[in-house]
DNA sequence: TCTGGGGTCCTAGGACCC
DNA sequence: TCTGGGGTCCTAGGACCC
């Protein structure tokens, strides 16, 4: 079973404006949730169902958003509000079974498979989608079918607050039909390809020889191949797993060319970044700078360490040697992001042969400043070097 | 006042090793 | 009448997802 929250961003804030006393319910009008346009993030995060009438689309900017609705209300993102509805959603899934995977903040799988009859299955889907709507107030898209894949293209198919089954024999009457850009894992990129070879239908790439595609487009070309034709065979991962990497970036209010201000920056992504790494008991192996310039130009610089590591200091050290690589002077730079990749746990680092001391002294400061930014917030305690940075940009966590 | 931020997985070429 | 073959690791970039 695949669950999906229905416009999810908007529906919580609605729900969390109306517990606050609002008198207006923003999914019954065209609303969106958008990014701040002075801060040079105007985009569409979420829209209501009058909002998509008007053909407004998610991730387009609010600037085209408001040529097509000049009357669209906007509402600012809070994931703080989005994490709490996600939890009481997870919450009352887990009633049903303990096998679940969490896709995203308003996604789930549930493995369902100790529901052997087809109908109690159903009853299952329709007792959950009642129970979110009436118990928790929003309403949910289910998809109900034998693997992931399947569940996921159905709970898709018409929204909102629908079941769909997608079992074996619907696959060619429900799935076929609908457009390549419909199908998992096919995005604008490869959908034009797809189109100069005459293939406009799911059931067109189904009935594409394999071998051709896998030629084609490789690993990617054998996977839309089986979606195509319903095949998935991965598991529900319920177990909660490590991040592989972590990063953060920041589009900047404006373009930046001193590279000085660009390292104060980078200072404060080392900090949340390896405050983040620290709390899951992890060290990273490699530090990734990326820039990308006024024109949307992006490049990323990386670089393995010697040795693994959380250290704040030592993180941004190798960070800052990679910005002054890659950096080229004059370049307006728009947004600055860095990430830790390569990760392993804290416990199991293993100690190189040629391993410089680590750095204990750092490594106490940075415990002692974890504690006091859990005691007192994130922006607590800084560090002098980066407060007027602090001041002009807010670095949540 | 035009274009977010956080991820995962894959590919390709170069360096290096035996 | 020059210059293998197999393998791993590292780095940059691309595609896709929500």
């Amino acid at each position: 079973m695949h669950v999906d929250v229905n416009n999810a961003f908007l529906s919580w804030t609605a729900l969390h404006m109306l517990k606050n006393g609002s008198k207006i319910d923003i999914r019954e009008i065209p609303s969106i949730i958008g990014g701040d346009e002075s801060k040079r993030s105007g985009i569409v995060l979420a829209k209501s169902q009058k909002a998509k009438e008007f053909g407004i689309k998610t991730a387009e900017t609010i600037y085209q958003a408001r040529i097509k609705c000049p009357s669209i209300q906007i509402y600012p993102s809070d994931f703080k509000i989005y994490k709490e509805y996600s939890h009481k959603l997870f919450m009352l899934l887990s009633e049903y079974t303990d096998k679940i995977e969490q896709f995203s903040i308003d996604e789930c799988f549930l493995d369902m498979t100790q529901y052997l009859m087809k109908s109690t299955l159903l009853d299952k889907a329709k007792e959950i989608h009642k129970r979110v709507r009436e118990e928790l107030g929003f309403t949910v898209n289910i998809g109900v079918a034998n693997n992931k894949l399947l569940a996921k293209m159905a709970s898709d198919f018409t929204k909102p607050d629908k079941i769909h089954t997608l079992f074996k024999n619907e696959i060619e009457t429900k799935m076929w039909p609908l457009p390549i850009s419909e199908l998992f894992g096919l995005g604008k990129k490869t959908v034009p390809k797809l189109y100069n070879m005459q293939i406009k239908t799911i059931g067109d790439l189904a009935k594409t020889k394999k071998e051709i595609l896998a030629k084609k487009f490789g690993k990617h070309g054998t996977q839309i191949w089986e979606h195509a034709n319903g095949i998935d065979n991965t598991e529900v991962k319920y177990k909660r797993e490590k991040p592989k990497g972590i990063g953060n970036s920041i589009t900047l209010p404006e373009n930046i060319t001193q590279i000085e201000k660009l390292e104060e920056i980078l200072l404060a992504l080392a900090e949340q970044v390896t405050y983040r790494l620290r709390k899951e008991q992890l060290e990273a192996n490699v530090v990734n700078v990326q820039l990308r310039t006024k024109d949307f130009v992006d490049t990323t610089h990386q670089e393995k360490l010697t040795y693994a590591t959380a250290s704040t200091k030592e993180i941004y050290q190798k960070a800052k040697q990679l910005l002054k690589q890659m950096y080229k002077p004059q370049t307006p730079i728009r947004l600055i992001g860095l990430r830790v990749d390569n990760l392993e746990e804290k416990e199991k680092a293993q100690i190189s042969l040629f391993q410089e001391t680590k750095d204990n002294k750092q490594e106490k400061i940075d415990i002692v400043v974890d504690k006091i930014k859990e005691k007192y917030g994130y922006n607590s305690i800084t560090r002098a070097g980066k407060m007027e940075i602090d001041n002009k940009i807010k670095f949540k966590q």
